[in-house]
Order: structure tokens, then sequence, then C-alpha cells
DNA sequence: CCAATACATCGACGTTTGTCAATATTCGTG
DNA sequence: CACGAATATTGACAAACGTCGATGTATTGG
């Protein structure tokens, strides 16, 4: 054992600083990054952009599948990441099923990503 | 032109237009779902909180390993993803290297995110 | 110099992710 | 009811990711 093991405080003092406020606990860093993480993709970073900028706001997968160059199943499957995630809404009429951007919700994210 | 001019997030800034008006390009798309994909990850998250709460908002990575509870290897792998994508900056000062936050970085990504 | 410290990098491993093809499901229509 | 169209789900697979242990690289102090 050396003389610095007995003396932590010493070696804190050399290099550490104190924390001023609460880092983000464990839990919120885990959610937030599970809201983070529904956006962290082109192909739907892009479909967020195409569903607003359509006409109504709102756009079926048939529209979108065509110009985001994916495969129908994979557009599916990432507008249920979308939807999950709490950033679309999906509303069914006849056989066509119509997205939405949920008013706000990328607003809030934003604005943790702030405070973060 | 500043080196804050070449980071990631900042280019991002720049040369994306607001998604209501038209469809993300699939380059745009690309970089700004990399700069997103750099805070989609809990450990990173905190990371950077803790950098925030930090006294004089800077820290070194003996100040961050034991409260997030990884790895030493595994903590410098995390801040070297976010100093390559323009959220911290990092400075050596003897044997330690420090960490800040590059100011307005989030910020920016989130005003993307908020544009939608 | 030599040893110790602080940090970065490398190699490996299991997990998650994005994509497609194939299949299932739901709904309108003849 | 049966068929076709729009969408969702499943299974498979390669690529990317997060983590760790081991090793490499500076830098300080004796």
């Amino acid at each position: 054992m050396t003389l610095a093991d007995l003396l932590p405080v010493n070696d804190v003092a050399a290099c550490c600083s104190p924390l001023t406020t609460a880092p983000m606990s464990v839990d919120n860093a885990t959610r937030l990054a599970g809201a983070i993480k529904a956006l962290a993709d082109p192909a739907r970073l892009r479909l967020l952009s195409m569903v607003a900028a359509h006409a109504d706001a709102e756009a079926c997968v048939c529209d979108l599948t065509e110009p985001l160059g994916l495969q129908q199943s994979t557009v599916s499957h990432h507008l249920r990441i979308l939807v999950d995630a709490g950033y679309l809404t999906r509303h069914k009429r006849g056989t066509w099923a119509y997205y939405r951007l949920v008013p706000g919700a990328l607003d809030s994210v934003a604005g943790l990503l702030r405070s973060v």
C-alpha cells in the first residue's frame, strides 16, 4: 500500500473537480436515448420530412415507398418505429394507412436536448 | 473559417433546410442522422450532462469513469465519439485529458429537430 | 532512467440494427 | 364469398454497436 492509497482526497484534489449540479439519471438517460435513437436513421428522418412536406401533412405508405427508395416492408418497419416512439400517428382509411406528425413531439425532444 | 465550422454538427446546421418546406435529401439526412446517432446512447447522454454539471464545465476521464459505472476504455470510446461528432472538445494538461462542451452544438441539433 | 499514472487504441465477443423476401392480415369490390 | 390491393409481420442475414480486457503511449516524479 502506498501513501497515495491512504490519501484519496489529495488525489481527487489533484485532478477531479466537484459536481455543481446533479447529472442525468440512468433512467432518464435511457429513456431520452430511446427517443433519440428513433430519430438516428436517415430513412426515418426522411420519412418524417416527407410526411411533414406532404399535402395535408399526412401520407400513406404508397406515397413514401418509391421516393424513399426502400422496400415496402422496410418502410412499414421504420414507420412503426416512429409511431412507437411517439413521433407519428397512424390512421387507417380503407386499405390505406395514413401517417401524421404528432404536434410538439419533436419540439419536446429538442427541448430535452437543450437542457442536457 | 474557424475550427468550429469544420465540426460535423455545424456542417449539418449549415446545409439543412427546414423539414417543413421540402423532403430532406439523402445527404442531409445521412449527416443529421450521424449527428443524432452520437447522442442516441444513455452513456453518452450522461457523459454530456456530467461534463455540463462539472465545476468550470470541464471534466477529465477520471472524473467520469466511476460515476458512469463503465470501464475506462469504454468511457474513452464514448468521449471520442462525442468529440468526433462535435459535441465536446478535448484539452490535454499533463497526463489528464479535460473535456468541455462545444457551445451551441446541442442547440444546433435541437434547432434542426424543432424545425419539422 | 525507472516506475507509476492517465488516457487511448486494439482485438474479441455478444447484441442490436437495417434490409430484404416471403408470408400473413385487412379491406374493398366484383 | 373469393379475389386483388395496401399494409403489417416474420425470418434471415450482414453490418454496426457497446462493452470489456489487454496493450500501447505520453507524462510526471523519484
